[in-house]
DNA sequence: TAAATAAATCTAGCGTTGCTATATTGTCAA
DNA sequence: TTGACAATATAGCAACGCTAGATTTATTTA
């Protein structure tokens, strides 16, 4: 009964190329702009088809979330350089962070500020996201007791610089200035 | 010639009315449901008359933003306690921020999230907005050298926890621990 | 006070959206 | 070859932001 296999390989490359499209067209004119018609017209396939795919529109934003977050986490763990101190390695993971929200913007909004449809309640948490999570606790550990309390405020000044940045309520010019000011601020001894 | 005096009164009143059904409806069911047909039922005039006030919908959520611009700066001030130490202070504004965005998430939205059509290129900043920035600069000013660049970190981290927290990516329990963490990441002499 | 003018407001409609009921086509088994 | 079922398309609904044009109301002029 190779038929059947054959047919679920056509349907996942299809959802592939719906996703695809969506995170192209997102990140070339915004989201906004991602309708379920256009993607519809971009696969080449009539609107209710997509239905047989995600349940609404939010489920494509989520399954582009969700190859953000197998994206974001090998990007953090693979900034660190070689024999790089402590306090160079929260650095790097911090830039590395901000220079992948500004340079996928619709990806990481995708992630991060649409609804998604994505569930974070504890155990349902994307395996990918953990990942992400344990990237930034193992630069923030040398420098803190409570590790995952520290890595939750990390993880937020670098969601806030992002966020802001991109709404131009802080100055672009002065992202490395804030940045070498924060992990300052960590990873002086006390 | 009161006549005219008494239109531009009786038009800056509807205004008023539209704004605040704009921020109760968001308040209340979220910013999708706020929409121009609902907003002209709410006043009690046919949907063009809005138009005559906004010239689109993204210049009413930013009406509201700048309604939440006014509130936020005095909040902030207001929150530090009588005979506060610079840390207490930087900590009570902290929660302040907090406490604003988690008890009014639509009008929190509005201002830093949702496209508002609000320019802050510079010059044209909203008074009220500077305002807000000199209340956590005055709180952030006596822990560091460049007070500009250090505020906006602040900021930063008060909006990414924020927005993470309102987006269930860390967890609501532990709020309290994360801003006493950050804070004294800020105060500790080096 | 009545007609003319100007301002305020509404009706009706365009093009677009997410989503779906229903018709149609294509595929495989008997 | 035909009957059944899966795959796909057509066509349409209700709601959206927004606007042209008609209509009513208010003000000024004769």
């Amino acid at each position: 009964m190779g038929i059947s296999e054959r047919k679920e390989r056509a349907k996942a490359e299809r959802e592939q190329r719906i996703i695809g499209a969506a995170r192209m067209l997102a990140e070339k004119d915004g989201w906004a702009s991602v309708t379920v018609r256009r993607l519809a017209q971009e696969i080449e396939y009539s609107q209710p088809v997509l239905y047989a795919h995600f349940q609404n529109r939010d489920a494509i934003v989520g399954a582009v979330a969700l190859e953000g977050f197998g994206e974001l986490g090998p990007v953090l763990r693979a900034s660190v350089r070689r024999g790089a101190s402590s306090a160079e390695a929260m650095e790097d993971v911090a830039m590395a962070y901000l220079e992948f929200a500004f340079e996928r913007p619709a990806l990481y909004e995708a992630m991060f500020v649409l609804p998604s449809g994505l569930r974070f309640a504890k155990s349902d948490t994307p395996q990918s996201l953990r990942d992400t999570f344990g990237a930034m606790m193992a630069v923030v550990e040398p420098f803190c007791e409570n590790a995952e309390v520290a890595t939750e405020a990390f993880w937020a000044t670098l969601h806030g610089l992002a966020e802001l940045e991109r709404h131009g309520r802080i100055r672009e010019a002065f992202r490395k200035d804030r940045v070498t000011h924060f992990i300052d601020m960590l990873s002086r001894r006390s």
